[in-house]
DNA sequence: TTTT
DNA sequence: TTTT
């Protein structure tokens, strides 16, 4: 039986265009990278400081069309989802560590047009059945924008023939 | 100006002691291994699957003081922070990355006297003043147990020297 | 289009056994009251306080089922949902307020066989179809037990007859 | 010993412009009438329906003059607080029940001046000292505007001579 | 490594 | 009305 909350919510903006792929399936896999800059307390009475943290979103599914097609650099967005960390051994036999927050909920902030979005879409992960009928089957997905910063090795990188079932979490 | 929201709630079972340590200013700092086992609705009308990941949850000050002593193996504990994302070079000049969850709340739960621990603890982390008088200050914190999972080298490993403005974040 | 987050997250424990009704259509509505205490920091270094709000939480369908049959008096349990608030007209002309606790996922704590119910449930509402086949249909639901504190009137008893489409959420 | 956790996380936009109130002892305290717009999926495959609850939103100390300050009809924000239930009888011997949200951080959604307040103010509650030297004394806070919705009877105004102590929660 |  |  399952035991456990994993619950994130960030509210921040997108560091960068989002980046959809699709599955062999036909299912949406948007990624963004969003900033929540926070304010800490000073220790000792010191100054506060502000500390920026790049999280690496995942949207499936519906979620990840509505992502992929509202969602551009500098959007402000609220996320909910869970974490999920995931370790991969590259080539060089060396391990390496992911960390993605999952996404199951989505809106944009701000309204008003901001960026090429436009204001208010809101979004829940489809409860099941996220499989489209592969609209706008993707040409050929080629990233082209390196990933930043912790970035998932080629190996991870899902491909055009990537499976449904392939998917670790 | 900040912006931006990092919120991480969690429900789930220590899968160790907590392990605590203190810095130079007599800062307590607590890891605990946290498990959060959620179910995942399968895709297309598959069976759910069970999906459990371990977060390294760090307690500081008179919050890693509770932590760590009232904390055991197995306590069942809800845990409120934010997500932080670090990065070191180890020696051999790889890279390394870590997830943490900074708490900034935690709550014992089930009660009843649950391990040594007794029950219904709950505590915030305290707003300033994160200084106690060196209650019980370490004599040698050998650690013992190895570290887990995307552990933390050696360079990261509070020393008793640790100095408080060294904390990143 | 929709805006807004509309998010609760609740720790408690039950006040009573909960109370569960069956619409016309054999949907699940289980009451409960849920006490969540916690400690105010005293103003002006005065002591702390505690002050205990009693929530009253909704369950529906499938959860409404899981909520009846594995709660107890007693029980602590993790609750998250939204804040619905409605008013009702009373025969004597009164406009009464209702704050409900509308929960989209539950989770029991504690585990180990406190109460009757057993530990570790865990449930999710169903993303739709909320209409078993009138499983066990209620013979005479009495209810019995007094509406609590700021308690619904007659008129929004939910009776045998309570037909699925006059729900106000 | 404390139990439970009560936490509320909204985002929204403001019905009307924010009211300011001081206490006896200078301590700003802000409400505001906050709108959340869900959507709910239909049962039974039915059409989705957007709910708007308004939720009473108070600020208190510093945060109460932040917002007081920033915030205007209109703007989107982000809360987080609790809930808090009260009851009060009328001169005419009437129980009435409020239900509040207690703030304890607030966050400016949206950017680039929106109103009258600009973009991205952030704040958390001060965690104690919320005196401060009575900046801005309110010469008369005649309050002016009617309380909306489920307001507040004139017992539970609070006057110019309200007492901090007297503060019920 | 926990828990059910 | 719960819990500690």
């Amino acid at each position: 039986m399952a035991r456990g909350i994993n619950k994130v919510i960030l509210v921040g903006n997108l560091g960068n265009d989002p980046e959809t792929k699709y599955t062999q399936g036909g299912m949406a896999i948007t990624s963004v990278s969003l900033a929540t800059t926070t304010v800490r307390k000073g220790r000792d009475g010191g100054e506060a400081t502000e500390k920026t943290e790049w999280h690496r979103v995942k949207f499936f599914g519906k979620l990840g069309e509505i992502a992929g097609e509202y969602l551009r650099k500098g959007s402000q967005v609220y996320v909910e989802g869970r974490i999920s960390y995931d370790e991969f051994t590259g080539q060089d036999g060396v391990k390496k560590f992911f960390t993605d927050i999952i996404a199951d909920e989505m809106q944009m902030l701000g309204g008003r047009g901001e960026g090429g979005g436009g204001g208010g879409a809101r979004a829940e992960r489809s409860g099941g059945g996220d499989r489209p009928a592969r609209q706008a089957p993707p040409q050929r997905q080629d990233a082209g924008a390196p990933r930043r910063e912790s970035a998932a090795p080629a190996s991870r990188d899902f491909g055009d023939d990537f499976a449904d079932d392939d998917i670790p979490f």
